[in-house]
DNA sequence: GCTGCACGCTAAAACGTTTTCACGGTTATT
DNA sequence: AATAACCGTGAAAACGTTTTAGCGTGCAGC
């Protein structure tokens, strides 16, 4: 199957390559009669004009890179998919990259080799270095979940030490002595910010240890750290995945949450409010993330002299069944806890 | 920031374009020492061939199109990693296209535009025309969750078919009477044959109806149903995320499972082997479908010619604690079911 | 009745590669 | 010793676009 070219069009419609480029590009002036014919001659062959021809002389190609790590967290795969969606409304397209691939730096290889217009980053886990090597290519850059100061680099991160402290209010206020931080095995810049924030906001009130630990072993663990003779009385997950790993052990071991122990999430992914989870969460609101990075990437595309923006995006507190409900002795007259939460359904 | 050609390449180690492009590719033949200087010269600037241009004058652009629909099941998500980093192991980017955007045939329109290598549809309602014109485009497809008999095109989908068989011997052997099937709003070629498959296996033994539902609704409407005069005791589920939606509601009722009621899903998610599910279901391996993909598409992308391919997976049965264990009077010389299942954590 | 100008269009250059062709210089074959 | 094969290299063409420069034509202004 022979490619139709733009010369095919032009030889069907009796014009020059020239007046069908600036036909179809729509820019040009041309004749309605000429581009009349030229608009048949492309319905006609069906032609459509080659990205990879056009971005010799243009500069774009419509392509964004996303350098992600792993979906199995529904966020992650929420965030991909909103991402995905937003763009191709704009017409870019994405070029996804996995972060963790041997190669050193996929994300700059990709960018040059494609000439993306623009690369977002939303491994959480990327390394210093190669975020700065991307800054210095000189394309936009956002970066999602961790702060970089750097030109041309847009950082868009959640209210990570805000919603720790939220979630710490919430266990003081139930009386919660013995705390546990749960953390993935990888330090990420959000992972620290939320350890961090909790710690500091439960400084003096309660004694805290951490935990760190894969998803898949979380269970597991979990279960140890429940059976074991130092109960907790209250686990904070740096996300919701390992907070339903913890409901899971405690369920198994016979605690009843929330009267014996309380559990707070992050993210509030789908899941999170399923009946048999009913986990209280900070909500990392996904579409908003989505839509920031969208937005200010394609402005950034459009005046790359544009200042850098470093964007918190705000937790709020999801109350849900995991943790205790507390009524306050006088009514409270700012009160930062979201009650209730989305009646909702998990996946699909 | 400009961008650094063959040509600088080429003055830097005072040699001709050429023979950069030789020493680059490889291929070509070149005196160790012009390849020395060339490789010394593309070092120090940092140069990457530009794809772009490359694909002007070879055929190929190393991308692959990947058409795809919501990742919200978390077996989509794990379905497009798996994809993307078998293709990234192989050199081939993963261009991702959103199969409901209005746009009619949007995989079409990318494939040529970007002059892909080959195309993945993972979207199981992509319509038959559309596929037929993805068909005819001359370009390497697979098509996932869907016969098709068109040159070019190869199908891998999974044995619906002998999975909700294995699903209604269950459900006979726990002498169900009244079975319900949910399956998703839109009608797709697997979960036809899923259904149509414990339809005809069940024939005569079991009194069937069918719920239509998104996994959104799933939970009130299986409430409904569960609550209803005509209480089902079996319910076959096309996937794992609808089936969750059941077991939920039947907790929410105080159904217990698999005494009063036994669930069968499909896919085998991480959730489903949660502790607080324990979803006996049908096992759909995305890794060996990713693989099979993979190897198959660059295959087909080798050798144009290759006559097609219909592949059908196999999905067994893991047993969990959804459907009552049935001890059988004599020992079966041929069991299909495999016992207990993998333990396991869900998500991340 | 010229000059100047806007318009519609074409020819040609440019983008960054790969590849074909041709050309000298070695080395192997008679 | 003459010829053939081969090797390394460079010039130039080719890929499919966009864009710049330029060329007629018709029209208004003087």
């Amino acid at each position: 199957m022979k490619r139709v070219t733009i010369k095919d069009v032009a030889v069907l419609a009796g014009v020059s390559p020239a007046t069908v480029s600036r036909v179809v590009s729509g820019d040009g002036q041309a004749s309605p009669e000429a581009a009349a014919r030229v608009r048949a001659a492309t319905d006609k062959l069906g032609y459509r004009p080659s990205v990879m021809a056009r971005s010799l002389t243009q500069s774009s190609t419509q392509l964004i890179a996303l350098v992600m790590g792993s979906l199995r967290n529904p966020f992650d795969a929420a965030l991909v998919e909103s991402l995905s969606a937003g763009f191709f409304k704009k017409g870019k397209r994405l070029l996804i990259v996995p972060a963790d691939h041997g190669d050193s730096d996929p994300g700059t290889m990709i960018a040059l080799d494609y000439q993306t217009d623009g690369v977002v980053v939303a491994a959480g886990h990327i390394s210093r270095s190669d975020s700065e090597r991307l800054a210095r290519l000189g394309i936009p850059v956002i970066l999602f979940g961790r702060m970089l100061e750097a030109p041309g680099v847009d950082c868009i991160v959640a209210d990570n030490i805000e919603g720790a402290r939220r979630a710490a209010r919430v266990f003081t206020r139930s009386g919660a002595g013995r705390v546990v931080v749960v953390r993935r095995e990888r330090d990420t810049f959000s992972d620290d910010e939320r350890v961090e924030g909790l710690r500091s906001a439960l400084q003096g009130r309660a004694e805290i240890t951490t935990v760190k630990t894969s998803a898949g072993d979380c269970f597991a663990n979990a279960l140890m750290l429940l059976s074991g003779p130092e109960r907790p009385d209250a686990v904070f997950c740096v996300n919701d995945v390992l907070a339903i790993g913890v409901l899971e052990a405690a369920a198994s071991v016979g605690l009843r949450v929330p009267d014996d122990l309380s559990v707070i999430g992050f993210d509030d992914i789908p899941m999170a409010s399923s009946p048999s989870y009913n986990l209280t969460t900070l909500r990392l609101p996904v579409d908003d993330v989505a839509g920031w990075i969208v937005e200010r990437l394609l402005r950034r595309i459009d005046m790359p002299g544009l200042p850098v923006e470093m964007h918190r995006v705000p937790t709020p507190l999801i109350v849900r069944g995991s943790t205790r409900r507390v009524v306050p002795a006088t009514a409270p007259a700012h009160d930062d806890t979201t009650a209730g939460g989305v009646p909702g359904q998990p996946g699909k």
